[in-house]
DNA sequence: CATTTTTTATAATATCTACTTATGAATGGA
DNA sequence: TCCATTCATAAGTAGATATTATAAAAAATG
């Protein structure tokens, strides 16, 4: 079996309302932008499904039957229910209506995508925006799943079916409070980090991983006195006085600074995290697509 | 250009709802009976169609985007729709619903009529009646404009494209008064009407024409004193013994005699009306059909 | 009352749609 | 690595949906 339609067309309820409507088949085909004779026969084809008649023809006249005047409020329920999905998709596209939800490392989460966020909610204030924040591998197992639609991560590596785009150039630094004797310089050399009690973020993060293998390569070893599992703790120790912190150079930006913390870079040291913007080849979601057109304007 | 489709297939909806539920092509192709591949097919022709995707193919798995969590209920709004249509067409069709139109010439809407109207109703209490009264001519008129489904009226001529079969053999007779001197007979000579002041209905009303052109045919010749335009106040004036009457029988019938009015028939005159029952010959409305037959029966 | 005009229905036909089966490709598990 | 599962694609077919052309019937007109 094929070709079979499982209810009534849409188009022969159009026409029905049409033809009710004008009064004559002629009119509802002029007014539907079709033939006559095609008016005819979704009419008829409409009255031999449900086995009644909807139209009285007495010659030329048409007249709607019980049975037609008792159809017509469902026919206009159907027919204005597909106009309402027409309309839903297309203020899906005009970006008059819509969600995405984004995934963040919680760096970039934090410290960074706010000020996007902000932008895009003025430009589109009518889509809805889901942001989550986590680690980078988490956030990339959710992209590959479809769960997330856009995520801003370190590169592992390529994804399959995904682009990426560089979005945000990130270097780790030592940050000491403005009275420590490092306060003034520009930058030291790493055997000195040795010399101090170290506030670094938990082993797991990304943060510390970046240090330890850029330690390791230089043939170094650090021994943290404090591990915590927020940016803004570790500046907060460091401040008190607690030892010198390691963290993303984004968390001692101008405007989220805490206090006097001084920012030093770790001569020849190559600390510098890189954070993609990773989408699906055909991301398909015109909400989606606004987003990432912000993100890398 | 043919073939065209000015909106969304319902089927397409149908199998995406079904998808999304299902959460797999296969599945939804099982539970909607039909091949995998003409699912796959319906949503891809859909996701052209409005320009997004609606599901996120990461390998097998299938995820709704946010478009297709938005446009989901719209979707389920239009498969409804089209559901409650064909079951407002079922309903119709099983009586469970739906109106008839009838006319009935006065007489027999206001003497005969009722009683078929109320069994009617007894056998299909959800199926509104209108019930329309008015002269035969009038009612003929609006059976053929289609107004009307059925109409109980006296034969004019045969209609093309409508049938009729006989609902009711009345004739007209004498109503005098219990005290009158006819009091007592069974009939009587149509030349004593001369006699007597008549009342009989206005020149209009079939009643009188009947009866005109039978006395025509007789050679006689009449002069009434009153003309009513109801049975009931023909009734009335009789009563009160203000002449003989010319009525319908179905007036004095004893279930609708008013006193003690005594009828009799005119010797030797046909003053038979037949009513019959005219209604299109395909009818298509079940519930115009079952009135037929219940008057019929 | 015959003729013309208007309007709907039918016929023949072409294209497009909606299925089918057969097959390929990719994923996930053993 | 192989096998099973699942989705996508290809090719083919019956049916649906339009078209144009034409007939038939009813109203309008002279």
């Amino acid at each position: 079996m094929n070709g079979r339609r499982p209810f009534p067309n849409p188009q022969a309820l159009r026409v029905f309302l049409c033809v009710a409507q004008e009064g004559s088949v002629g009119r509802a085909a002029l007014s539907l932008g079709m033939t006559q004779p095609g008016v005819s026969q979704h009419l008829q084809a409409l009255e031999t499904q449900i086995g009644q008649a909807l139209f009285h023809r007495q010659g030329r006249r048409l007249v709607l039957t019980k049975t037609g005047q008792d159809l017509l409020p469902q026919a206009r329920r159907v027919v204005q229910a597909l106009e309402e999905f027409v309309q839903a998709a297309q203020a899906l596209e005009r970006l008059e209506r819509g969600r995405v939800e984004i995934g963040a490392a919680t760096t970039m989460a934090v410290y960074v995508l706010p000020r996007y966020l902000t932008e895009f909610k003025r430009l589109y204030p009518e889509i809805r925006i889901k942001l989550e924040s986590g680690s980078s591998e988490r956030l990339t197992q959710r992209l590959l799943q479809g769960e997330l639609e856009l995520a801003v991560v370190e590169a592992v590596e390529h994804l399959e079916g995904f682009e990426r785009q560089l979005f945000y150039e990130d270097e780790l630094v030592v940050i000491v409070p403005p009275e420590h004797p490092w306060a003034r310089k520009e930058e030291i050399a790493p055997e000195q980090l040795a010399e101090v009690p170290l506030i670094v973020r938990e082993p797991g993060a990304m943060t510390f991983r970046v240090l330890g293998s850029a330690l390791e390569q230089a043939g170094l070893e650090v021994n943290p006195i404090f591990y915590t599992d927020n940016h803004e703790v570790t500046k907060r120790l460091v401040l008190e006085g607690a030892g010198v912190g390691i963290v993303s150079s984004v968390v001692v930006r101008p405007n989220v600074r805490v206090g006097n913390l001084r920012a030093l870079r770790l001569k020849g040291l190559e600390l510098r995290r890189l954070f993609w913007l990773f989408y699906p080849k055909e991301l398909g979601n015109p909400a989606a697509e606004a987003l990432k057109n912000t993100l890398l304007s």
